[in-house]
DNA sequence: ATGAAAGCGCTAACAA
DNA sequence: TTGTTAGCGCTTTCAT
């Protein structure tokens, strides 16, 4: 592979190497013509500026990492939206580590991006464990997205709101038993779970909580043998409502599995607004967690932050917000007069 | 930001700079209780290597870079998997970038890899033409997944094959009017289209090709209108074969929003086999392009590219194979007879 | 407006 | 087995 170095650009256009350097940042005090001239010479000898090298001769390093827990699901690509157009506006590039959905890879994931030396990282979907990542104080400047992690700042969604939005258009349905599919008990993710329990207490209605892996299958795994025939009838839910859009579709394949309607058997709740719960077969009531404004935001946070490590920690909160579709409706009567 | 170097390990651990940087890439000649102590040493400090700093030192550099197309479609995920396996199973690292559906982005992520002086580059889902990639030649150790690119590193699968065992399928079912959704004509792509003109021209069929987007959405808008009651009844296909899983959902999308059966009315037909296809309510017959398998060998093959940068180009070619699940079935009878 | 020189945190000979 | 030294390709004073 040729690499064409700024020292080649330079002697190329007749320059030294700190003008090339200059230029490449518009920096004041090249004159309009040594410019032009020295980046037509690049553009032409198909120069790239060596990042390592600037981030190794600069202190400040304009890009900024990201940290998103797992492809397959679509809320991290609405996020990942977000974070680009803030990235863009304020001209970082955006450097991108994936984790996995049990939370093995937080950890490299995030090493890696300390060797990276990003100024700042834009972390979606964190699962480490707060008091694992209080050992990246001071070391990595975090800007966690949809999760609050004590001593970092955070962009985060209040949960607890939108369980409670989810539960109470249920309850106001005619709904009674409702069940809720909640993530594992991780630091951080407890805000639906509490929302829905809330909800439930106030309503005077009895929680039924079942701890559900983040994907379509377990959900679907999990939720099949409730639903059978064979399933004592008081058993069986009039409602579901899921901590991500992802395990309600898995519900959604269980419901249909055994010939079941939506939502005149069962209706079904999730959570995210992906884009996957809007088409008309699917048409999925959900709690829209706004991800790609909280990428948005998150990125500007880290901006400000890779500018000022020191300053305290922030952590702004958005409001999430139901959309009711036609996943929901009115128990079957039989449930009504109980 | 407190930040360990190499040099502050070095002083702890009371030996010189150069051996820890040797410690740490485990080479001959560092006795084993240096060594311990000095990994000891920088786990308690905290420090994770420079990677600016190393790989502005080393010639060869053991990160690659990856290029997706598009997070909302999942079929990167999936290449991702199997690139992320390889890569750890070749002890590299792998840094992300990201492209958008209308291919303005390929040039500005592939840009940045070459700025990070990545020893090689792992892209699926390339839509810049043929002639803008050769730019990059000599530039950019480029591996492409699922294209081929002349003059570059290639993994592709055999999409003339592909739309081959779709259509045939579909043809032995009895179907005769077979509408393709097929990609706007871009280089590297057009096999499927291809694939599909043979094997209908082959049954002595007329062809109806129809172009679209890579979006769900795209393919409902594009769908609707040919599948209405106010359409010609001449003019409505009995199956639909798409050029990936997004199109064929939006097709699904569009059938049920007509309240058409799905396969009873119309058969649909998708490809990539990505895992929203699989669930009992979409069980949609798709041509499985085997997404992490070519993302894995890929992955491999720039392993071996980053250290032979000289060697031939080399063009691998899967095949992919169809799964027959429930979207498909014979037309109905009225079209039978015709 | 431009150039010279030092140094960022590592690696890679070469010495010891 | 360990230390010394000279860069890697940039940025950044400081001169000119």
């Amino acid at each position: 592979m040729v690499t064409v170095t700024m020292a080649d650009v330079a002697r190329e256009a007749g320059v030294s190497p700190a003008l090339v350097s200059l230029a490449f940042r518009d920096a004041y005090g090249v004159s309009a013509t040594t410019r032009t001239r020295i980046l037509e010479t690049a553009r032409r000898m198909g120069y790239q500026p060596n990042r390592a090298a600037s981030r190794l001769a600069s202190k400040s390093d304009d890009t900024l990492g990201v940290f998103l827990l797992d492809l397959h699901n679509e809320v991290f690509a609405d996020m990942f939206d977000g974070m680009r157009e803030a990235a863009r506006t304020a001209g970082r590039e955006l450097v991108l580590t994936v984790g996995s959905i049990g939370g093995s890879l937080d950890r490299p994931a995030l090493d890696s991006l300390v060797r990276a030396r990003v100024s700042a990282v834009v972390a979606g979907g964190l699962l480490l464990p707060d008091a694992e990542l209080a050992e990246y104080r001071g070391r990595l400047a975090l800007v966690s997205v949809a999760r609050v992690v004590p001593g970092f700042d955070a962009v985060a969604s209040d949960n607890v709101l939108g369980a409670t939005l989810a539960v109470e258009h249920l309850v106001r349905l005619g709904h009674r038993r409702i069940l809720h599919l909640a993530t594992p008990p991780t630091d951080g993710y407890g805000g639906r779970r509490e929302g829905y329990l809330r909800s439930m207490s106030d309503a005077r209605l009895e929680p039924w909580v079942l701890t559900c892996d983040y994907a379509r299958q377990a959900a679907f795994d999990l939720v099949m043998p409730l639903l059978g025939p064979a399933a004592p009838d008081r058993e069986q839910p009039t409602a579901i409502f899921t901590h991500n859009d992802q395990t309600a579709l898995g519900v959604l394949d269980a419901v249909h599995a055994h010939r079941l309607r939506v939502p005149e058997d069962i209706s079904v709740v999730g959570y995210d607004n992906t884009s996957a719960t809007k088409p008309p077969g699917v048409d999925l009531t959900t709690v829209d967690l706004h991800a790609a404004d909280l990428g948005r935001r998150a990125t500007e946070i880290a901006v400000v932050r890779s500018e000022d490590p020191t300053r305290e920690p922030m952590v702004e909160t958005f409001e999430p917000s139901l959309v009711v579709r036609a996943s929901t409706a009115p128990p079957p009567k039989g449930h009504l007069i109980r």
